[in-house]
DNA sequence: TTGGATGCAAATACTTTGCACACGG
DNA sequence: CCGTGTGCAAAGTATTTGCATCCAA
């Protein structure tokens, strides 16, 4: 979490052009802390400046994603996939070609539930996501 | 992951009814360890039974989640989700209304990396999505 | 001035739905 | 036979793309 001043440096290094459209998602997404869609954060830009548009907002969340100036929550989202497996496991995922491989570990499914978590929600369970890079894909990168 | 005897134990127990389409579908998924998608389940099933079609798969797919018969890897696939903070965090998921909170706690951010992960992949990191049922939707449910 | 960013509309991708027919129990 | 499941086509939703225009540097 950047502050504007620092938001605007970071662009710069990164040879982003700052506008008031990036400025305005950035300042919206940051100061939420429930991870919202792109149609929220166009509905609260369009507030404070209605001519933005819903691409836009698409095409710039990307950006900031790339630049590792925000994260995508949600790194599959855009297909469902389904696993045969019912029981507790772990995934390990190719952030490059997707390919997910079973991780099963005991002492991973004993990770103690912090208190923040028990405070108010009633816990089901956790999923471990490792992320990394594949053999085939880093093969392919360092060509 | 079941035997085709226990699959269609399983389905008799939820009252499911056994068709060939569906002991199709469990079969494919449960012999590949890569997390398909619904189409590439399609494509495959397709090869022993050429007139089935995609919406079937869909729907049977939904059907077996809902009935604990597989998962979803990706809970929050319908839409991107994004978050402002790149740092190291983690995440509470609730299951019911979708909604995101954010876990904080050092001792989430030391966990030992599996041999099994470290073997091949180039590690970039983890997260862990906690799973529960919120206040609000708790107290839903109980009326 | 110039390449990158924006806005609009159209296109695409994925998933769901409505409905008539088929089939499992 | 009854009710669930299937197949098809159409609809719905999320996201991306092409392109003319605009604007930050």
């Amino acid at each position: 979490m950047l502050t504007m001043e620092q938001f605007i440096q970071a662009c710069r290094q990164r040879g982003l052009n700052v506008t008031y459209q990036r400025m305005l998602i950035y300042r919206v997404l940051s100061q939420r802390h429930d991870h919202p869609s792109a149609e929220e954060i166009y509905q609260q830009v369009r507030q404070e400046y209605p001519a933005i548009s819903l691409a836009t907002v698409y095409k710039t969340l990307e950006t900031f994603a790339e630049h590792n100036l925000i994260t995508k929550v949600t790194q599959l989202h855009d297909q469902a996939r389904f696993d045969g497996e019912t029981e507790p496991h772990h995934h390990l995922l190719c952030v490059h070609c997707k390919r997910i491989v079973d991780i099963r570990d005991e002492r991973l499914n004993q990770l103690e539930i912090p208190e923040s978590c028990r405070q108010e929600f009633q816990i089901l369970g956790y999923r471990i996501q490792f992320e990394g890079i594949c053999p085939e894909c880093a093969a392919r990168q360092s060509c």
